[in-house]
DNA sequence: AAGAAGAGCAACCGCCGATAC
DNA sequence: TGTATCGGCGGTTGCTCTTCT
């Protein structure tokens, strides 16, 4: 069903207050939009309406695009690879899509949001439908937990041996050497964090043990009611202790483009 | 076959920081 | 320096589609 059909169908797609379209957008909508962007690029939203003829706002424009539109967007159900990044990065900033969107090329920071939602809302179902195994869980946290201290120690032995006038990070497979050398860390503490991401997850996020980290992301979301102090824990490999509501020097550091 | 429930996703809202004036 | 505007972000809503009963 196309937009506009929805549009009509449901009575959605009505004048705002102020004169605004809301709702669904038209195929129409989106070829004005996209002609405006050709014409003069991205930015100054709020001149689409006047220059166009499009009733929408400039906010909704600038996210139709954002979300929809651009051509590099990629399209397709998120990867078991970006999954993993998600989760790593997740763990490391919290609830903030945008910048873990930037580590993902082709995808929205809308796109991740929804996705760790649904997930989210999956896993955590599933997880208080396993009560009756919270004792072979706290069993497996612990061993988890033992195993993150050991990387710990494997961190401080990799950070020693990492070059830190060279960003290419050596010995990593193809997708996790492009990560690597598209985030470009400055010091030794955000390499160091990046390579204990890179290296980290398929021993946090494989199979086997990816229920545990889902378990865990899940228990520190009822202790805080949100995610924002994940990451002044081991649970998802990652051991800097600067907090994701706080450190934003450092994730626009690391994630710059 | 029909209704209910859940999943997935597009879009809106409100807030906030950056910038212009 | 204060105010207005714009753009970006995270949270939330509401709709369609799919699966289950």
């Amino acid at each position: 069903m196309s937009c506009g059909v929805m549009a009509n169908h449901l009575g959605w797609g009505i004048i705002g207050s102020e004169g605004w379209r809301k709702g669904p957008w038209t195929t129409e909508e989106d070829r004005l939009l996209i002609e405006y962007v050709k014409l003069h690029g991205e930015g100054r939203w709020n001149s689409v309406a006047m220059l166009t003829g499009l009733k929408r706002n400039g906010k909704s424009c600038r996210l139709r695009w954002v979300n929809y539109l651009r051509p590099d967007l990629k399209k397709g159900q998120i990867s078991p690879h970006e999954e993993n990044i998600i989760l790593e990065l997740h763990a490391r900033w919290g609830n903030r899509w945008s910048t873990i969107a930037r580590s993902l090329p082709g995808r929205t920071d809308n796109e991740i949001k929804n996705y760790w939602r649904t997930h989210f809302k999956k896993k955590a179902k599933v997880s208080s439908n396993n009560n009756e195994k919270s004792r072979t869980h706290l069993l497996r946290r612990q061993q988890y937990q033992q195993q993150q201290q050991q990387n710990q120690v494997d961190m401080k032995k990799i950070m020693s041996l990492l070059d830190l006038s060279d960003n290419r990070v050596p010995s990593l497979p193809p997708m996790r050497q492009d990560m690597a050398t598209n985030i470009h860390p400055n010091t030794a503490e955000e390499q160091g964090f990046l390579y204990s991401m890179l290296n980290g997850y398929t021993s946090v996020a494989d199979s086997s043990n990816d229920d545990i980290l889902w378990d865990g992301l899940w228990n520190l979301d009822d202790v805080h009611g949100n995610l924002s102090g994940v990451c002044t824990t081991s649970k998802a490999g990652l051991h800097i202790s600067a907090t994701p509501s706080t450190d934003h020097s450092l994730s626009s550091k690391i994630f710059s483009s």
